[in-house]
DNA sequence: ATAAGATATGTCATTATTGATATATAGTCA
DNA sequence: TGACTATATATCAATAATGACATATCTTAT
Protein backbone atom coordinates (compact mmCIF):
# COMPACT_ATOMS: atom_id res chain seq x y z
CA UNK A 1 0.00 0.00 0.00
CA UNK A 2 1.31 3.62 -0.64
CA UNK A 3 1.84 5.64 1.71
CA UNK A 4 -0.51 8.59 0.04
CA UNK A 5 -3.52 6.28 0.15
CA UNK A 6 -2.22 5.47 4.28
CA UNK A 7 -2.19 9.17 5.07
CA UNK A 8 -5.83 9.53 4.01
CA UNK A 9 -7.22 6.60 5.34
CA UNK A 10 -5.45 7.20 9.07
CA UNK A 11 -6.92 11.16 8.08
CA UNK A 12 -10.51 9.37 8.25
CA UNK A 13 -9.22 7.77 11.79
CA UNK A 14 -8.38 4.00 10.36
CA UNK A 15 -5.75 2.79 12.98
CA UNK A 16 -3.97 1.45 9.90
CA UNK A 17 -1.26 0.18 12.27
CA UNK A 18 -2.94 -1.83 14.12
CA UNK A 19 -5.78 -3.23 11.32
CA UNK A 20 -2.43 -4.06 9.16
CA UNK A 21 -0.85 -6.05 12.24
CA UNK A 22 -3.55 -7.79 12.59
CA UNK A 23 -3.96 -9.04 9.04
CA UNK A 24 -0.21 -9.55 9.26
CA UNK A 25 -0.75 -11.75 12.15
CA UNK A 26 -3.64 -13.81 10.57
CA UNK A 27 -1.97 -14.52 7.99
CA UNK A 28 1.43 -15.73 9.84
CA UNK A 29 -0.62 -17.99 11.92
CA UNK A 30 -2.59 -19.27 8.94
CA UNK A 31 1.00 -20.34 7.07
CA UNK A 32 2.31 -21.36 10.30
CA UNK A 33 -0.69 -24.04 10.76
CA UNK A 34 -0.73 -25.07 7.38
CA UNK A 35 2.51 -26.01 7.65
CA UNK A 36 2.17 -27.89 10.89
CA UNK A 37 -0.43 -29.86 9.16
CA UNK A 38 1.59 -30.18 6.21
CA UNK A 39 4.39 -31.73 8.72
CA UNK A 40 1.76 -34.20 10.43
CA UNK A 41 0.81 -35.26 7.11
CA UNK A 42 4.55 -36.00 5.57
CA UNK A 43 5.07 -37.47 9.37
CA UNK A 44 2.35 -39.66 9.55
CA UNK A 45 2.82 -40.88 5.63
CA UNK A 46 6.45 -41.40 6.45
CA UNK A 47 5.78 -43.74 8.97
CA UNK A 48 3.28 -46.04 7.24
CA UNK A 49 5.51 -46.53 4.57
CA UNK A 50 7.97 -47.50 6.54
CA UNK A 51 5.35 -49.90 7.99
CA UNK A 52 5.87 -48.94 11.67
CA UNK A 53 3.17 -48.46 14.59
CA UNK A 54 2.98 -45.34 16.21
CA UNK A 55 4.81 -47.34 18.98
CA UNK A 56 7.94 -48.04 16.95
CA UNK A 57 7.89 -44.69 15.75
CA UNK A 58 7.70 -43.72 19.69
CA UNK A 59 10.54 -45.80 20.64
CA UNK A 60 13.17 -44.50 17.75
CA UNK A 61 12.50 -41.16 18.83
CA UNK A 62 13.23 -42.10 22.30
CA UNK A 63 9.33 -40.40 22.62
CA UNK A 64 5.92 -41.92 23.36
CA UNK A 65 3.17 -43.33 21.26
CA UNK A 66 0.75 -40.68 22.37
CA UNK A 67 2.97 -37.92 21.49
CA UNK A 68 3.58 -39.37 17.59
CA UNK A 69 -0.31 -39.45 18.04
CA UNK A 70 -0.26 -35.75 18.74
CA UNK A 71 2.02 -34.79 16.06
CA UNK A 72 -0.06 -37.08 13.23
CA UNK A 73 -2.79 -34.96 14.51
CA UNK A 74 -1.12 -31.47 14.69
CA UNK A 75 -2.31 -30.57 17.69
CA UNK A 76 -1.32 -27.79 19.42
CA UNK A 77 1.25 -28.66 22.02
CA UNK A 78 3.25 -30.21 19.39
CA UNK A 79 6.48 -27.66 17.90
CA UNK A 80 7.76 -27.62 13.80
CA UNK A 81 10.73 -28.87 15.90
CA UNK A 82 9.79 -32.22 17.02
CA UNK A 83 7.97 -32.54 13.77
CA UNK A 84 11.36 -31.51 11.53
CA UNK A 85 13.67 -33.62 14.12
CA UNK A 86 10.87 -36.67 13.65
CA UNK A 87 10.75 -36.88 9.97
CA UNK A 88 14.65 -36.13 9.86
CA UNK A 89 14.96 -39.16 12.03
CA UNK A 90 12.58 -41.18 9.80
CA UNK A 91 15.08 -40.50 7.01
CA UNK A 92 13.73 -37.50 5.26
CA UNK A 93 16.07 -35.20 3.09
CA UNK A 94 16.40 -31.64 3.42
CA UNK A 95 15.31 -31.44 -0.66
CA UNK A 96 11.77 -33.63 0.79
CA UNK A 97 11.89 -31.19 3.65
CA UNK A 98 11.69 -28.68 0.79
CA UNK A 99 9.05 -30.16 -1.40
CA UNK A 100 6.65 -30.58 1.97
CA UNK A 101 7.28 -26.48 2.36
CA UNK A 102 6.64 -25.73 -1.12
CA UNK B 1 21.88 -52.00 3.08
CA UNK B 2 20.90 -55.12 2.14
CA UNK B 3 19.52 -57.66 4.87
CA UNK B 4 22.04 -60.36 3.30
CA UNK B 5 25.02 -58.17 4.17
CA UNK B 6 23.51 -57.02 7.62
CA UNK B 7 23.17 -61.12 8.74
CA UNK B 8 26.41 -61.07 7.31
CA UNK B 9 27.86 -58.75 9.43
CA UNK B 10 26.01 -59.49 12.69
CA UNK B 11 27.34 -62.79 12.23
CA UNK B 12 30.98 -61.67 12.73
CA UNK B 13 30.00 -59.95 15.40
CA UNK B 14 28.99 -56.34 14.63
CA UNK B 15 26.38 -54.50 16.72
CA UNK B 16 24.90 -53.60 13.47
CA UNK B 17 21.62 -51.79 14.82
CA UNK B 18 23.57 -49.86 17.72
CA UNK B 19 26.21 -48.80 14.54
CA UNK B 20 23.17 -47.68 12.18
CA UNK B 21 21.54 -46.11 15.46
CA UNK B 22 24.81 -44.17 15.86
CA UNK B 23 25.33 -43.09 12.48
CA UNK B 24 21.29 -42.10 11.68
CA UNK B 25 21.75 -39.99 14.57
CA UNK B 26 24.74 -37.89 13.57
CA UNK B 27 23.28 -37.51 9.85
CA UNK B 28 19.94 -36.24 11.61
CA UNK B 29 21.92 -33.66 14.10
CA UNK B 30 23.78 -32.69 11.57
CA UNK B 31 20.95 -32.18 8.96
CA UNK B 32 18.94 -30.22 12.02
CA UNK B 33 22.26 -28.10 12.39
CA UNK B 34 22.63 -27.08 9.13
CA UNK B 35 18.77 -26.23 8.68
CA UNK B 36 19.01 -24.09 11.78
CA UNK B 37 21.69 -22.05 10.48
CA UNK B 38 20.61 -21.67 7.01
CA UNK B 39 17.22 -20.12 8.42
CA UNK B 40 19.54 -18.18 10.81
CA UNK B 41 20.89 -16.54 7.73
CA UNK B 42 17.97 -16.41 6.14
CA UNK B 43 16.62 -14.12 9.07
CA UNK B 44 19.42 -12.28 9.18
CA UNK B 45 19.51 -11.65 5.28
CA UNK B 46 15.54 -10.62 5.57
CA UNK B 47 16.51 -8.37 8.33
CA UNK B 48 19.16 -6.69 6.40
CA UNK B 49 16.65 -6.35 3.51
CA UNK B 50 14.01 -4.28 5.33
CA UNK B 51 16.51 -2.27 6.93
CA UNK B 52 15.35 -3.23 10.23
CA UNK B 53 17.52 -3.52 13.39
CA UNK B 54 17.38 -6.54 15.61
CA UNK B 55 15.25 -4.03 18.33
CA UNK B 56 13.33 -2.80 16.03
CA UNK B 57 12.65 -6.66 14.91
CA UNK B 58 12.38 -8.07 17.94
CA UNK B 59 9.31 -5.56 18.87
CA UNK B 60 7.56 -6.85 15.36
CA UNK B 61 7.83 -10.43 17.21
CA UNK B 62 7.21 -9.11 20.46
CA UNK B 63 10.53 -10.84 21.52
CA UNK B 64 13.86 -8.93 22.62
CA UNK B 65 16.92 -7.57 21.36
CA UNK B 66 18.94 -10.12 22.63
CA UNK B 67 16.80 -13.30 21.38
CA UNK B 68 16.93 -11.96 17.59
CA UNK B 69 20.72 -11.78 17.94
CA UNK B 70 20.73 -15.61 19.35
CA UNK B 71 18.27 -16.77 16.58
CA UNK B 72 21.15 -14.87 14.37
CA UNK B 73 23.62 -16.82 15.46
CA UNK B 74 21.99 -20.23 15.42
CA UNK B 75 22.49 -20.10 18.98
CA UNK B 76 21.22 -23.60 20.63
CA UNK B 77 18.68 -22.25 22.85
CA UNK B 78 16.81 -21.20 19.75
CA UNK B 79 13.77 -23.45 18.17
CA UNK B 80 13.07 -23.97 14.96
CA UNK B 81 9.94 -23.04 15.58
CA UNK B 82 10.63 -19.08 16.62
CA UNK B 83 13.13 -19.01 13.73
CA UNK B 84 10.25 -20.01 11.31
CA UNK B 85 7.57 -17.98 12.60
CA UNK B 86 9.96 -14.97 12.91
CA UNK B 87 10.45 -15.38 8.78
CA UNK B 88 6.48 -15.61 8.59
CA UNK B 89 6.70 -12.90 10.20
CA UNK B 90 8.84 -11.06 8.30
CA UNK B 91 6.68 -11.78 5.47
CA UNK B 92 7.96 -14.89 3.83
CA UNK B 93 6.09 -17.32 1.54
CA UNK B 94 6.30 -20.95 2.05
CA UNK B 95 7.73 -21.23 -1.08
CA UNK B 96 10.30 -19.10 0.33
CA UNK B 97 11.01 -20.96 3.33
CA UNK B 98 10.92 -24.38 0.53
CA UNK B 99 13.81 -22.44 -0.84
CA UNK B 100 15.59 -22.01 2.83
CA UNK B 101 15.37 -26.16 2.99
CA UNK B 102 16.72 -27.16 -0.41
C1' DA C 1 -19.22 -60.82 20.36
C1' DT C 2 -14.76 -60.32 22.18
C1' DA C 3 -9.86 -60.34 22.32
C1' DA C 4 -5.81 -58.03 20.68
C1' DG C 5 -3.43 -54.47 18.60
C1' DA C 6 -3.32 -49.77 17.05
C1' DT C 7 -4.48 -45.10 17.60
C1' DA C 8 -6.57 -41.07 20.14
C1' DT C 9 -7.16 -38.05 24.18
C1' DG C 10 -6.39 -36.05 28.79
C1' DT C 11 -3.30 -34.97 32.59
C1' DC C 12 0.92 -33.85 34.73
C1' DA C 13 5.83 -33.51 36.41
C1' DT C 14 10.10 -32.61 34.12
C1' DT C 15 12.72 -30.21 30.83
C1' DA C 16 13.53 -26.81 27.18
C1' DT C 17 12.52 -22.44 25.24
C1' DT C 18 11.52 -17.75 25.83
C1' DG C 19 11.55 -12.59 26.87
C1' DA C 20 13.64 -9.63 29.87
C1' DT C 21 17.56 -7.61 31.80
C1' DA C 22 22.25 -6.38 32.39
C1' DT C 23 26.41 -5.84 30.41
C1' DA C 24 30.03 -6.36 26.93
C1' DT C 25 31.87 -5.48 22.44
C1' DA C 26 32.05 -3.59 18.14
C1' DG C 27 31.40 0.14 14.68
C1' DT C 28 30.63 5.27 13.47
C1' DC C 29 30.70 9.97 13.62
C1' DA C 30 31.84 14.61 15.60
C1' DT D 1 39.05 11.01 22.25
C1' DG D 2 34.10 9.99 23.81
C1' DA D 3 29.19 9.77 22.91
C1' DC D 4 26.01 6.93 20.32
C1' DT D 5 23.97 3.08 18.05
C1' DA D 6 23.98 -1.70 16.84
C1' DT D 7 25.03 -6.27 17.95
C1' DA D 8 26.71 -10.04 21.05
C1' DT D 9 26.65 -12.76 25.32
C1' DA D 10 25.26 -14.29 30.03
C1' DT D 11 21.77 -15.17 33.35
C1' DC D 12 17.28 -16.17 35.00
C1' DA D 13 12.23 -16.30 36.11
C1' DA D 14 8.17 -17.34 33.46
C1' DT D 15 6.16 -20.06 30.02
C1' DA D 16 5.74 -23.72 26.64
C1' DA D 17 6.90 -28.31 24.98
C1' DT D 18 7.81 -32.93 26.16
C1' DG D 19 7.61 -37.94 27.67
C1' DA D 20 5.15 -40.81 30.54
C1' DC D 21 1.10 -42.69 31.96
C1' DA D 22 -3.80 -43.85 32.17
C1' DT D 23 -7.57 -44.64 29.62
C1' DA D 24 -10.69 -44.35 25.71
C1' DT D 25 -11.84 -45.42 21.00
C1' DC D 26 -11.19 -47.58 16.77
C1' DT D 27 -9.85 -51.97 13.72
C1' DT D 28 -9.54 -56.42 12.62
C1' DA D 29 -9.45 -61.29 13.10
C1' DT D 30 -11.53 -65.24 15.09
Amino acid sequence: MKSAKRRRLEAKGWKFGTVQEFLNLSEEEAAYIELKLALSKSLQEARRKKNLTQHELARRLKSSQSRVAKMEAGDTSVSLDLLIRSLLALGASRKELSQIFS
